[in-house]
DNA sequence: CGACTTTCGTTCGGTCTCAAATTGTACGGA
DNA sequence: TCCGTACAATTTGAGACCGAACGAAAGTCG
């Protein structure tokens, strides 16, 4: 149940870890809360209306883009719902083996998959969005409408940071050096 | 890659699809702004610093957990981590395995243990975390040091708001139901 | 001091997670 | 038409993740 005071706590201890090494608090701040935040919000989320529906955090993500953007390439709707592609796969099987979410093949291009919701997913919306929006409220009641748009607009910078110039960073960070393989996950054949 | 154009536009479709059912926007765009900054830094962090070390951001975070409130009892580390008591035991498991972390029994109760940091683990803290600071700034880097403290201040309000009446508003939803258990999860035994 | 209750950490089932390896389709040029 | 390149989704391997069930230890109270 961490609020300010641990963080604030915490950057004293790690700055006595340092031992005058300089922390940049305000950044350290802000990270930590982003996370906080959304773990609070996510889990009560899915605790309150997903649960009786059955959804988990992910599944009604991407059940919510191809509602609102209607049929859709996995790939976009991956992209969009913060997923990679190779979770979409899963994900989107286990929504279609529950009857919720349809799959068909390009007519065009044979490699592209189209995800659209069956009729039985589109009730699901219809019924678990404004339940969902409702709680969205809940969550951000503390705050004004106002305060909500500055909230927004500081995290849009946020992103915008890291989608413009994180890859660019990445590869300076690296400088060279090949990109350390991941340790979990595929390893060649050989 | 989605940023304000496609949460404006997100509105419009949703609310189309509910015909005149008022959707809570502000809200909305916050709460949806949150989960996207933490995945976009989560996901810069990742594969900056921490790859190179061999670290998920989970795994880091209980390290530093550990790092800067020195040894503790595995249910505060699972708490300040924001992980379930169930998967700290897997991630404590797995960073004992690789030498960064060591596990003790408590003196006095024996159901505690207690986590602490081994000498390789200490160094990699020592190492690993300046330049996890660089990139906490480098992701707000598109904010000055006093909308850093805003941000932050308004991301806690939200979790305060969480910690402090979640349950309760979960309680007056389900409004004396049991509350549904989870699809994945063990079952009874009978 | 024995029976209840509480509180630990661990185990377990099912899902999600990533990125690399793989498979399959498309399309340009030789 | 065959060939290589480009790009799509899927499979795979290792692990994170939650929360209910669980067993052991500790506390409580008669």
């Amino acid at each position: 149940m961490p609020g300010q005071r641990s963080i604030t706590e915490a950057e004293k201890l790690a700055s006595a870890k340092l031992g005058g090494i300089p922390i940049r608090r305000e950044q350290m701040a802000a990270v930590a809360n982003v996370h906080r935040a959304a773990s609070a919000v996510r889990q009560h989320l899915e605790n309150s209306v997903l649960r009786g529906s059955d959804l988990t955090w992910t599944a009604f993500v991407v059940l919510w883009v191809v509602w609102v953007w209607g049929e859709s390439e996995t790939r976009h709707v991956a992209e969009e719902a913060g997923i990679s592609k190779g979770t979409l796969t899963g994900v989107a099987r286990t929504l279609e083996s529950r009857g919720l979410l349809g799959r068909a093949g390009h007519p065009g291009d044979g490699r592209l998959v189209l995800l659209s919701l069956t009729d039985k997913g589109e009730e699901l919306m219809q019924r678990v969005f404004p339940a969902f929006n409702e709680e969205e409220a809940f969550v951000t009641s503390g705050l004004s409408d106002d305060e909500c748009r500055t909230l927004a607009d500081l995290l849009r910078r946020v992103v915008l940071q890291v989608e413009d110039h994180g890859e660019e960073r990445r590869r300076e960070l690296l400088d060279g050096a090949e990109p350390a393989p991941r340790r979990s996950g595929r390893r060649a054949k050989a």
